[in-house]
DNA sequence: CGTGAGCTTGACGTTAACGTAAACGTCATT
DNA sequence: AATGACGTTTACGTTAACGTCAAGCTCACG
């Protein structure tokens, strides 16, 4: 027989969890939460591609602080499975949400970002200050001071 | 007396936790977390534009997915409390890490926003298709069919 | 003076997202 | 037939981040 193509690959719960360095706990959960709903080989669980794409989605929305209810919400988004064709506008309506989500948080990344990049800034001067300079001409001069040791008492 | 100066303004607990709305509760919450160490008129805590501002940073990683500890770590990055001076390449590698993080974040924003552009464009598809189309000179023509009826029986 | 608004400190309850352990089934191999 | 390597279910435990009382101070106001 042909050596089924590739697309119809299966897993075990095993194979899924070392690939994605998850416990089968941890999926056997998932499954509990309706998330994944693989097929049975008597006892064992059969997990398909669609499966493994499940997981990847479900990781990637804890990378962006979803719950496991906000990632199901927008696995179910992307697979409307029944019913949701009459619902066009409510779907419409929860994409906007959650691209204003998005939004946010690009926003707070963008500021994050400038702030390490402040913090970093002025953590290399003050390695540039306390060490002489190494290639540098300028003499140590033993600057201002720390700039750093304001407020804060105790 | 003039009318102390806007920064020295200090804050009671259900001021701030009206203006970020929040409660009390989380506030005191965070205190004992170590993350804000307001001062004591009597029995109250008086909180300062400090203690506000952290409390902003937390929110602000609590909408990136960040834990309260992780916040705690990035707010004690940008605020080198004690002792940091003599960990710099540390604290430069702690930086190194949360950008990394934010960087993943970043990606998996975008991947995420073109999913849900997937997702809006063949939603946007079936309802021109299912409605016989507003201003359209084109005949409604009972087009294939839904193109997303497939697979996942039951 | 008592009453309400706002503050305090316990201390137990709750939810999400698993961890962990027990007890068992099923093969393939030794 | 026993030993692993893998799978299963059931069920209690754990952590984070608060919620939710309870009981009590304290101060201005009518």
């Amino acid at each position: 027989m042909p050596p089924a193509p590739k697309s119809d690959r299966t897993f075990t719960i095993s194979e899924l969890a070392r690939e994605f360095d998850i416990t089968t706990r941890t999926i056997r959960f998932y499954e509990d939460m309706g998330l994944l709903k693989p097929e049975r080989r008597g006892q064992s669980r059969i997990f398909t591609a669609g499966d493994r794409t499940t997981i990847k989605l479900i990781l990637r929305g804890k990378r962006l602080g979803f719950s496991l209810l906000e990632s199901k919400e927008m696995i179910e988004l992307y697979d409307p499975a029944e019913g949701n064709v009459t619902q066009l506008q409510t779907l419409l309506d929860k994409l906007a949400e959650k691209r204003a989500i998005l939004a946010q948080q690009l926003e707070d990344i963008r500021v994050m970002q400038l702030e390490l990049d402040d913090v970093e800034r002025r953590c290399r001067e003050a390695l540039a200050t306390s060490r002489p300079a190494r290639t540098s001409k300028r003499a140590p001069k033993t600057k201002s001071n720390s700039s750093r040791t304001s407020g804060k008492k105790r």
